[in-house]
DNA sequence: AGAATAGTGTCTATGAGACATTATTAT
DNA sequence: ATAATAATGTCTCATAGACACTATTCT
């Protein structure tokens, strides 16, 4: 149910009068708060990069965070208080290119933070969004976005957890206390809070998702060609792919391109021919999907959530 | 960020003073309540059931409604107040036998909405969470759950949805108020505020789990047979597998079950002869996956979240 | 006996991946 | 000219799925 008022009292669940009353009445007394946070990832130089602020007070002071907010009260809903947010961090407002450069951002839901003690003030749950994007500009100094800067992803660190597949895609667990109560050892490239961890199932679910949806094509522009959707792949999958193989298997899948008809100006940079052009088909799944290449050692012992 | 204190004002976001305090201290304005609420799965008699209460109170007074309740402030994480909910709306706090059984139940997040009129008393941001099951027992009266019931999802709307893939799996998007401000038509079949949608996402997700985790055997005991393990599969599919390529593919996955070296007691209550028992391996992905029969129609045109 | 089912064998179409090849362009 | 790259062709192996078949057990 969504905002349950008890009928009778629970016998079996031995709670003491006080929460019972605070279940009863959460404005009586229940001090959680609700935010958004944003994992917002493009490509730059054929590297990922992550959008990140730079706190300014404490907890976690000169910290690097993931873009968020409060969500507010009665007027938004979980979806727009991240698209908001999103535009405010990036400082994406104004521009006229730049706001149809915010159109093409893919915007999801990723999960939910709610450990007691992930911020050290009070409870906080954090719902964390997901947004991919092709390469955007830096964001704009004189706004909120004057603290904030795309980071390379391989910069961070993110807990030791090895490249690949952590876990079975799908829902990210509870961050359950990990005895983080307060700014700790905070390096230039340490994270505040749990967002090394929502970062890190970020990118899981990321890596997952290009196997079986052309969520690809989000990080290119309008028009793309074969091998630039092949950069995002390997970026993305931190794996080199065999052109040949990828370029029939692309082509190969109803829906996924669209051909143009053009090809590009020029060839590559290092020579070549020019390569034909592309835009997004209208596929929503690939079918057959574009499988990574498999290693054997992330197949078993993989726990599920 | 997590709780963000916001150093400038936002010129590019335009917002009344009133908002931008209520961003500052929740704790002074914000009235969101944050609730768990649980889509618990479990097979009975070869169709998928789901566990429902019914409401006592207005809104949306008689109809069905997932179970759960207050996140506790400052006392629990999401996962652990999951668990909560579902132990203490089946009622399966006091049997042994029962506690084991709960043991073996898998939960995980499905997704959190937060529409703000999703609740016509006030905004609740609810984190949905998804538990399989085997065949538990009927919730004991004398408790909260006393209202509580299996229910064959076959028999609930869930706005006409059809049978199908509905979405690439992910992340459910956030119900943008589809104009319910509260009990409309409600009949007995009609589940409270945006459960059904919430019941349907979850559906996608556990058929879309079976394809690449293991996770059908959570809805088996430790022990079973693979024609055992096809029901679960057709149950939650909806769909008629081929008995003798289900057999082989289930055992060319490695890790995926393992040989327990008996058989049943009996044959089929039809006929048959009697099978061999497996219990479940350590694979926690999959590979290759059991794909469900293709559908064409379902591969283009699909949404994406 | 008859019917239903467990488990295995066989065949075919399809896709993944390794590798080779040709044509085109930058330096 | 040389190197790099786009795009296509060919070959092999693994898998999905259709179908057939045997053995076992219940009614």
């Amino acid at each position: 149910m969504t905002a349950d008022e008890p009928s009778t009292p629970r016998p079996a669940a031995p709670t003491s009068e006080q929460e019972w009353l605070a279940a009863y009445d959460p404005r009586a007394y229940a001090p959680i708060a609700v935010t958004v946070d944003v994992v917002a990832l493009t490509l730059r130089h054929g590297g990922l990069h992550v959008l990140l602020v730079e706190r300014g007070a404490p907890p976690y002071q000169g910290c690097w965070a993931l873009p968020g907010g409060f969500l507010r009260a009665g007027q938004e809903g979980l979806d727009e208080a991240a698209a908001r947010e999103l535009a405010e961090e990036t400082g994406l407002l104004g521009g006229s290119e730049v706001e149809a450069a915010l159109c093409r951002v893919h915007l999801e839901q990723l999960g939910t933070y709610g450990a007691p003690d992930r911020d050290p003030r009070m409870h906080v749950v954090s719902v964390a969004y997901l947004a991919f994007a092709p390469d955007l500009p830096d964001p704009q100094a004189g706004t909120d976005a004057a603290a904030a800067a795309w980071h390379p992803v391989a910069d961070l660190d993110l807990g030791h957890r090895p490249h690949g597949r952590p876990r079975a895609a799908g829902a990210p667990a509870d961050t359950h206390g990990g005895g983080v109560g307060g700014p700790t050892g905070q390096s230039s490239r340490t994270l505040a809070f749990d967002h090394a961890r929502i970062l890190a199932d970020g990118l899981d679910r990321v890596r997952a998702k290009l196997e079986y949806s052309p969520l690809a094509t989000a990080f290119l522009p309008h028009d793309f060609t074969i091998p630039d959707l092949r950069a995002v792949y390997e970026a993305v999958w931190d794996e080199k792919l065999h052109p040949g193989n990828f370029h029939r298997k692309v082509l190969s899948v109803p829906g996924f391109v669209e051909s143009t008809g053009a090809t590009t100006a020029r060839g590559g940079a290092r020579g070549g021919p020019r390569a034909r052009t592309y835009h997004a088909g209208d596929a929503g799944l690939l079918h057959p999907a574009l499988l990574r290449p498999t290693r054997e050692s992330e197949i078993r012992g993989d726990e599920i959530h």
